[in-house]
DNA sequence: ACCGACTTCGACAACGTTGTATGGAGTGGG
DNA sequence: CCCACTCCATACAACGTTGTCGAAGTCGGT
């Protein structure tokens, strides 16, 4: 910016008016700064421009599990272009559900100053990030609560979402349900198996060890679940998978075996429709989910020292009957 | 920092050598210090620190077309872990296809200094980023080449796949090919297409513009286009699509009608494997295209000012013969 | 006792930008 | 003709950190 004052004839300060489209400024001066500008090949640094104006980076940081799982990426996505409609980008950083490497980006986002945080947790303390909070960085939980740490959140229906699966199959007149889980550890999943153990309950149906199968982390591990209880005494006549990665799994094993076992799952997923067996899911709107908490984000870094606010998203069920 | 100086009775600058774990700095006052920064809750500026030392900001940015899309939700990832790998982050922007957008964020993430980009392009001309190269931050394309531009470039072979395709129907003794493609203004696409054409050249089959369909963005138009094809005179008995998105809106519309016609789509997808359809596919491995393109970038912050590389990758053809 | 090498720490300037205070030129009213 | 006022441009300090240099102290060897 020096050197571009000295070759238009000008002074530093009315180099970062003009670069700034700041009023009062003769044209003809402005023109001159432009042109070089243009010269030099000047580009403002906006880490200085940052660190001095106090502070605004135009940037938020995204924390979630993996990118490439397309839940999150969706979330990125739509706070991505809630960000850019702020002017801002979007640091994104996996946890990979690893609590210690998610407190280590975290704190390495507050020290890259960004605007406000967007997070989904892994970890089960977030205690850390109050004196973060407390200086000004705003955060918005989504998916799941925070630990330890009253902020804002925007969380699904897991719990209503699991009821109406469960009720789905009942209705159906099924009276022996397997249920499969990712892992009890993980809050949507205890959410889900919760919802899914009301709908039982209220039907009467006793609680049985047999057809709760917990630890299912990827479809085969998913097939072969299906298969043991498949394969037990009195096996169930249908399924609620509690994520995707399990619905698939379970498809998978049913198709192969020409069962007529019925299922449902939950999260809806690109080719649902087009699975070999009719599938019936819990949907939600992803997008939404994300839009609601990279909205309010945004309404946090305006306007600082609101309440925090729990938003909780609606889920349906997409009824895919027999074909 | 001064406050923390202040605090433990030190100057500014040992407070900087004990948070930059600088040697020569007696226990008794690295103790003295470590207690008054967690007592103030300090946190090192890592703006101020990146602008005072020269510049290393460990921020790379991405530039791809839609985080949503699973192929580019895969590079993110890819490129994301290798980032971890020299502590680095990664800044996010999505073109949206569109140059103008395009060079904006460009633009945009230079301002902020990244320690290089990361770049599948959507424009013809980046002559733009010469200034930026010039300045010392590397760039990497990958999936296409820059316009324009002489930088490091990692793509697929498009051509060779394509034609491995074709080959693979005309091997079935297929002699009427419909070929479906988004747009002939991407390169990939007008790759792909010419591989095509190279392999019905050289089986000696005429070019049959009844037979190539362009302009297929979604698989809904995908299914039009085959259902306008199939009830033409003379009608294909096999398709080619050229992306993922136009192979499901292909197999959906040939189910949809029991029709026995062969596909073979460009890009392996997630289900592929489910489709009620046999379907082959050109796979390819998008995790090593990502992380090829990241460790050269990483190489080329790490030493500047070698010769551009070109680097293709092999594509492989997926035969998931009749059911 | 003196020298040189090494260790430990602090004062100061600098990175590239913007906020603040100030000065000088131009305008209009009394 | 002077004063108050606006407009434009400049000089200077400051944001939070780190590089440079030099001062003070320590230690071993002569």
């Amino acid at each position: 910016m020096v050197d571009v004052a000295r070759h238009a004839g000008v002074s530093l300060k009315t180099v970062s008016r003009v670069v700034n489209k700041a009023p009062n400024v003769q044209q003809e001066l402005v023109d001159r700064v432009l042109a070089a500008v243009d010269e030099l090949g000047f580009r403002r640094n906006q880490l200085a421009s940052a660190l001095r104006s106090g502070q605004q980076t135009s940037t938020v940081g995204l924390l979630i599990e993996e990118i490439a799982n397309p839940f999150y990426a969706t979330i990125a996505q739509v706070a991505a272009e809630v960000a850019a409609g702020f002017d801002s980008l979007l640091i994104t950083a996996s946890s990979e559900e690893d609590p210690v490497r998610e407190e280590r980006l975290l704190r390495d986002l507050c020290a890259r100053r960004v605007d406000g945080l967007l997070v989904v947790p892994a970890g089960y303390d977030h205690s850390f990030l109050r004196a973060e909070v407390e200086q000004g960085i705003p955060v918005v939980f989504l998916d799941r609560p925070a630990g330890g740490l009253v902020a804002d959140t925007v969380l699904l229906d897991n719990r209503g979402g699991a009821r109406a699966g469960v009720e789905h199959l009942l209705g159906e007149g099924h009276r022996r349900i397997g249920v499969l889980l990712d892992s009890i550890g993980v809050y949507t999943m205890r959410e889900r198996l919760g919802g899914a153990q009301e709908a039982l309950g209220a039907a009467g149906l006793p609680y049985d060890s047999h057809l709760v199968c917990d630890g299912v982390r990827d479809p085969v591990t998913a097939a072969q679940a299906v298969a043991q209880m498949l394969d037990a005494p009195d096996p169930p006549t249908a399924f609620f998978a509690l994520n995707n990665r399990i619905t698939v799994g379970v498809v998978q094993e049913l198709w192969h075996r020409n069962s007529t076992a019925s299922v449902v799952g939950f999260d809806d997923f690109e080719l649902s429709h087009l699975m070999p067996l009719p599938l019936t899911v819990i949907a939600y709107d992803t997008r939404e989910l994300a839009r609601q908490a990279a909205e309010l984000l945004f309404a946090r870094i305006a306007k600082q020292n609101l309440w925090p606010r729990t938003v909780v998203l609606p889920t349906r069920l997409v009824n895919r009957g027999l074909r």
